[in-house]
DNA sequence: AGTGTGATGTTATAACATATCAAACAAGAT
DNA sequence: ATCTTGTTTGATATGTTATAACATCACACT
């Protein structure tokens, strides 16, 4: 099953199964995987979530490991740029990748009452073949459904 | 042709074509279509771009027709509702519809240099199908690729 | 006139993001 | 071991996008 979020796991493991990839990521490509975007990344992987910078500041602060948006914003950017992590355009917000051991083009299902975040691939040729027709160069693709998870589904019916 | 927006075009006849699409879309919905929704609607077609809240609030503002945010937010939020504009998620920006004749679920192709925004369809079964599995309900869907446009591409090299 | 409804006006503030400059720190070169 | 260079972090201020809350206006129907 490619996609990940909405279905039970042990999140124990999931959590430091993704903590030790990011080290290895980081290790290989000889990037520093320092304190606060460490901790920030945890603070994602707590949950499948999207979070808010404002959000993870607030964590950051309670841990006293930073406490002025820049800190935040930067790890968020050294994390996304790494592909450690997402930004959630819909959301303003960023959840980590779920995908970390190869690159992809991720799309993704969002819940927009509990926020939470489903990651999955997907084959773009189509939107590819339109922009070559029409001479546009595709640096990078938002895919982005927003609706309800199941859980949320049951409870507003 | 599917996508509007990097073509050459009489954009005079371009405009008074979507403004009259608009204008009848309205009549049919019994919506009506005040002098701000108008103008907003109007600013949005001068140029195929995407433009922010607030710079379509200046110029509302030039126009004398109202000068706080929530005027030009009611107007965007009420051309959007019902599908005369587009926001596009990735730049908190918005952009007049390129289909207003027809329901569609649109996916757009956004120059990072110049703003300017071309509006196509996609299917989107493969989303569909892989929602439907995780039993998540889709609502909105956003498709975004972002890039260079033809003319900027050839600017940056 | 009285009431309902939808649109607008107005103030204030919430939420998200970046510019700038200085201080601390890691890593390799001498 | 120290220097230098580049990266990361700290701190202040500000910019940008969006909404809450409340008041008013205009028109239709009774």
């Amino acid at each position: 099953m490619p996609t990940i979020g909405f279905d039970q796991h042990d999140h124990g493991h999931c959590m430091k199964h993704a903590m030790l990839a990011a080290e290895n990521r980081c290790a290989k490509a000889k990037l520093q995987f320092t304190p606060v975007r460490k901790r920030v990344l945890e603070i994602l992987l707590e949950k499948h979530m999207a979070l808010g910078a404002y959000d993870i500041l607030n964590v950051l602060t309670a841990d006293g490991l930073g406490s002025q948006p820049p800190v935040v914003y930067r790890a968020l950017d050294f994390l996304v740029s790494n592909g450690l992590a997402h930004r959630i355009e819909r959301l303003n917000a960023y959840t980590a990748c779920s995908h970390m051991d190869h690159a992809h083009a991720p799309a993704f299902l969002i819940c927009r009452i509990c926020r939470t975040v489903a990651e999955t691939e997907l084959e773009q040729e189509r939107l590819a073949t339109i922009a070559k027709q029409t001479g546009f160069t595709i640096e990078r693709i938002v895919i982005e459904a927003e609706g309800l998870c199941p859980t949320c589904a049951v409870a507003e019916a």
